[in-house]
DNA sequence: TTCTATGCAAACGATTTGCAGGGAG
DNA sequence: CTCCCTGCAAATCGTTTGCATAGAA
């Protein structure tokens, strides 16, 4: 038992404002709060990670063995419905969910390395060029963090061997 | 029956050359020249499309009955092997197939539109920009074309309306 | 003849859905 | 008390794999 792993209270403010601030919007939205739904936001709202459902499942699991995977999928529907949950597609393996910054139109981006699965974030704006240029010349309106990217990051192009796809 | 649907010698001479390449490209190789193999070539070689593999499958399928979906798979796996065939990733849905333009090292990019689900072509300079600036940056080397960005194409941002997801 | 590629069926990973009961409001 | 949300199980979709055999070289 280190710093880690809520204690009985779990005291973590930052956290506790968060998931207040969410539950909050979804009451206002006429949705209905439970501890499944609560335990999926705690979820979101803890890690600064890009969990993917199982990850998800796996934090709510922990604090509530009785919700399921389908609830999870659900809540993470839902929340995604209203705006307050976004969930970004990953070339190879399954989507990555995060609550949406408030306050902020456009999130940051993130990729993928091809090599060694982990995901990147990118400044905001990587895609913001050809964002214009597209709307302009094909009138095609980028939705600039709404799939992965793919690549190779520095540390595996430093190992310049395997070539996987 | 129209000029579509290939009569009994199928005299497409672009297909043709194409198909007879990639074969040839084949046997040099050392792999094995099947009937599977070739319908499958030839499903490629054909339109200029993005098929998945339920639309691979479908072609070869008209031509060679007797061929599994399981061949496809694994006839498209080798051929991307071999560096003969590209695949993309599409957020929501299957990935699409086409066989890598001979003598080019950067093929055009593809994107999907959120709403009408329909696949574009971008050039394939798009995201130059962003490539240099992230490899710089972050020492992440983009891999230009490996996924399908996402985004409203013209026509449905016309009709400015849905907002699925 | 050799050994790869295929057919078939089953497994698999991610996600969705129908249904009946439980719990939020 | 009402109706939404949930648990559970089964279905679905896309893709992979083990195995015995057909068939390319």
């Amino acid at each position: 038992m280190g710093t880690e792993g809520a204690s009985i209270t779990d005291p973590n403010p930052a956290l506790q404002q968060t998931v207040a601030r969410v539950v909050e919007q979804l009451r206002s939205q006429g949705q209905r709060v439970t501890v499944a739904r609560r335990a999926v936001i705690e979820a979101l709202a803890d890690g600064p990670g890009h969990p993917n459902v199982d990850e998800v499942y796996a934090a709510v699991e922990a604090k509530m063995p009785d919700v399921h995977l389908a609830t999870v999928y659900r809540t993470l529907d839902t929340l995604t419905e209203l705006g307050i949950v976004t969930h970004v597609h990953i070339g190879h393996g399954p989507s990555v969910y995060h609550l949406q910054e408030p306050g902020r139109l456009l999130g940051h981006l993130h990729a993928q390395c091809r090599l060694c699965k982990s995901i990147v974030d990118l400044p905001a704006d990587v895609l913001a060029e050809a964002r214009a240029r597209l709307v302009h010349d094909q009138s095609f309106t980028l939705d600039v963090d709404h799939v992965a990217l793919s690549g190779v990051c520095g540390d595996c192009a430093r190992d310049a061997s395997t070539l996987v796809n």
